[in-house]
DNA sequence: TCTATATCACCC
DNA sequence: AAACGGGTGATATAGA
């Protein structure tokens, strides 16, 4: 007999799944083994690694009727993927619902399988056994007949604890809205296995020269400041030359000397001297990517971490992931030969969410105008109507701040810092967006002041923040935006890679995508529809704009950013193999 | 020598 | 009291 709690979920077969695998940074899964029980029945299906490969499609069914339950199925799905078996059609995750459930709020265990079991008032398994068991997968084969065995009796008991947790998170589960998010893990699972291209040759040599080019860029320098141990700035030796110099230096609170670049820029204008310190510590801060996960294939494959954030947004490593690099490093991403990589955004998005969700038609108004900055500008007579972002740069980016800062809501103070105006030039915009865009405000802190009297905010397709003990108020102003794009972003992740679309990576409002040259400008059309049918669904029939960068084989990508930082850097690589010749 | 903390910089 | 949302992570120093 079935437990109670598996009568809410519709479903003639219900499969709790768990695939043991390994991993190497950049590479894809390799499926070692796979447990699947159907939760009726109580049919139970262990197959070891070789009769994996032999199987074209799983040994359950993914159809409708045929409910695909894991913990954090993105990697059991990523296995789905290397094995080219075919995604389930429905899916749900209990990590993901587990997240949900304490999101906001300290979980009392964890985000694991063993402390959802925890929370949910089950015994599990000991955190150590799961520890040496994942070793010995990640190990690497071939394994004892004993070791297989054991592998698969704790595949089995990950599945059981899927089993047993099922029907009690069931009886609180909103299923179609569980189910859109487990749709979710699918897309992520996609786009995990595809990658982001990278100019592989290029990176290993960056690789094999990163500390000469360091240690080049330092000592060009620092020879007129002797502050730098090797590439380490030493904050004594800075307080002596600061001394020798005669130079006064800004102190933090806490009483150290304040080494921002902010610092360096402020005192380099009555002490000239310090600029090309202020420019070697800029560079050698941007120059990290040791840890780009690429593989073999010179594909930059990280865990995206699904649902990582308080607002549901990705929350890949910044070091793995080469969109969490420094933006010079882009350079490094290079369609294949044959291929094209175009990466669309929304334009303007979460601008374009608060005037859809808020109704305000002013804000409309900004946002279809194409450029909301100016036209804020315009709709209160501050650049006149055939003002352009050319012929009014300084306004435009003041109304920018004022724009986009409101949406943290940030304050009179950093925003007179950030415009560079006094504070109560700062506070008059601010008014005067109020004026302009007073139903947006009326929606935006009545959603506050709901979230406080209820204790929860949530998006549109029900993922929830739980407010906790001391609320940040500009936390819960911002979540409508930034969380109901990050249910635009995942529904377009959806259809895109449904659809065929190779998705090299989401990056919050934007993704890359891929396709051969012949194929590129339809994919793209193809990319550009599904995140306008993502918006519209999530805006109830308000669509955003897109925008596509078109990167074609052989250029490389590249960021206006990270122009003169890539070809610093490209020149020292080009000193170092003259040395070397 | 290792770890914890503060600070800073990067991304959207 | 602070007053810019959501993140990850490297670095430098202080402390165990």
């Amino acid at each position: 007999m079935a437990p109670a709690g598996l009568d809410r979920l519709p479903y003639p077969r219900i499969w709790a799944v768990d695939f043991e695998f390994g991993v190497q940074p950049g590479e894809r899964p390799e499926p070692v083994c796979l447990v699947a029980r159907e939760l009726r029945s109580g049919e139970l299906i262990r197959v070891w690694q070789d009769e994996l490969y032999r199987l074209d499609r799983p040994p359950y069914g993914t159809g409708p009727e045929d409910l695909f339950v894991a913990y954090f199925a993105s990697a059991e799905l990523g296995c789905h993927r290397v094995l080219g078996w075919p995604m389930p059609e429905r899916i749900l995750d209990l990590y993901v619902e587990h997240k949900a459930q304490y999101n906001g709020v300290p979980a009392p265990a964890g985000y694991g399988l063993l402390g959802a079991l925890t929370a949910n008032g089950l015994e599990s398994i000991g955190a150590l056994e799961k520890q040496e068991m994942r070793a010995l997968v990640l190990r690497g084969g071939p394994w004892a007949e004993s070791e297989q065995n054991a592998i698969l009796g704790y595949c089995q008991t990950d599945v059981d604890a899927l089993a047993r947790l099922l029907p009690i998170m069931a009886e609180r589960i909103d299923l179609p809205r569980a189910l859109l998010r487990g749709r979710y893990m699918a897309a992520v699972a996609a786009m995990e296995h595809i990658g982001v291209p990278v100019d592989l040759p290029l990176l290993e040599e960056l690789r094999g020269r990163w500390d000469e080019l360091k240690i080049g860029l330092v000592e060009k320098i620092d020879a007129d400041y002797r502050i730098y141990e090797g590439t380490t700035f030493k904050l004594d030796r800075f307080i002596d030359y600061l001394t020798r110099s005669n130079i006064a230096w800004p102190r933090l609170p806490s009483g150290r000397l304040s080494l921002s670049d902010e610092a360096f820029r402020d005192r380099g204008r009555a002490h000239p001297q310090l600029g090309p310190l202020r420019g070697l510590r800029h560079a050698l801060s941007q120059m990290r990517l040791h840890e780009l996960a690429v593989g073999h294939d010179g594909r930059n494959r990280v865990l995206l971490s699904p649902f990582g954030s308080r607002s549901g947004r990705n929350t890949p490593s910044n070091s793995k992931f080469i969109f969490g690099s420094s933006a010079w490093l882009r350079g490094l991403i290079r369609p294949p030969p044959g291929h094209g990589l175009a990466y669309v955004d929304w334009s303007s998005q979460e601008i374009g969410i608060a005037a859809a969700l808020s109704g305000d038609l002013r804000l409309i108004d900004a946002y279809q105008s194409g450029d909301p900055y100016l036209t804020f500008a315009k709709q209160i007579g501050a650049a006149p109507s055939d003002a352009t972002k050319a012929s009014h740069k300084t306004v435009r980016d003041q109304f920018k701040a004022v724009v986009l800062g409101v949406n943290y809501g940030m304050a009179e103070n950093t925003l007179a810092d950030s415009i560079g105006q006094p504070v109560a030039a700062a506070r008059d915009l601010l008014r005067r967006h109020r004026e302009t865009y007073r139903r947006f405000w009326w929606w935006a802190e009545s959603a506050v002041d709901l979230a406080m009297s209820q204790g929860e905010i949530q998006t549109i397709f029900g993922w929830p923040l739980r407010v906790g003990m001391e609320p940040n108020p500009r936390t819960l102003l911002n979540f409508p935006m930034q969380a109901n794009a990050a249910e635009m972003m995942r529904l377009a992740c959806c259809l895109a890679t449904e659809r065929g679309i190779q998705v090299c990576a989401p990056v919050h409002d934007a993704m890359l995508i891929c396709a051969p040259l012949d194929r590129l400008e339809a994919d793209i059309d193809a990319m550009r529809a599904a995140m306008a049918e993502a918006s519209r669904v999530v805006l109830d029939g308000f669509e955003l704009g897109t925008d596509a960068e078109v990167i074609r084989s052989p250029d490389r990508y590249e960021d206006p950013r990270g122009a003169v930082m890539w070809a610093t850097v490209m020149g020292l690589l080009e000193d170092e193999r003259r040395v070397v010749a």
